[in-house]
DNA sequence: TGATCTACTTAGTGTAACTATATAGTGGTA
DNA sequence: TACCACTATATAGTTACACTAAGTAGATCA
């Protein structure tokens, strides 16, 4: 349908995760399925993976590896008190961003 | 005020600066000041300078260098038929992006 | 045995905004 | 005259992030 969001996704997709995070822990593939549920439908599991790699080295979220029934174990990640007041900045520069454009495409 | 937006802006600066040349022929100068008046006060003109070099390496955009009175010669750029298509093209990216976005943020 | 789905890993690539610095025209002022 | 501020453009190098591509491995089923 739409062509490559590549470029806008940069900033964003982070966001993202963060928030899908929040809502209870969970773990790459599900959060990868999530994502294509929404609508972003390209997004691959090495994207999520590496997303994830970067939030646990920045101290954003905390990891516990689980067995799971139908495959290999799970990482499943919650978000802690930084990863919290990141995602509140996160939504901050969205809606501060996101007012922008909007401004700026509709002062025709 | 707010942090740091540069990794927001990625894929939506290069749109910005195609949405105000749209509105009329203008140079590098000026887009900074307006992208500035807009909001986004950290935006300096080597960023834009990139930006237009860029578009006119793309063939999104007409160049026409005129004297100025008050300064050195300006570079007057105008949107092209590939340039006006790039921006519709743009403006439907950032229609899905964000709905997804207010989709994600709201459904708590 | 092979295929499919689940699940994670990671080295390398491409792109775009940003940093920093340089050049240069015009006008004002000490 | 020298210096500064404002206007105006150019560009080499840096950083950050999404993406590509290829791999490993557990579970289920034909």
């Amino acid at each position: 349908m739409l062509e490559n969001l590549t470029e806008m996704l940069k900033g964003v997709l982070e966001g993202c995760v963060l928030e899908i995070i929040s809502r209870g822990e969970t773990y790459g593939y599900e959060i990868t399925r999530r994502l294509n549920t929404l609508g972003f439908t390209d997004v691959v599991e090495g994207t999520v993976y590496t997303i994830l790699v970067r939030l646990e080295k920045n101290g954003l979220v905390d990891m516990e590896k689980k067995p799971s029934d139908i495959g290999p174990p799970r990482k499943f990640f919650v978000l802690n008190a930084a990863g919290h007041e990141q995602l509140r900045k996160f939504w901050e520069k969205w809606a501060f961003v996101s007012s922008k454009m909007n401004e700026l495409k509709e002062k025709k």
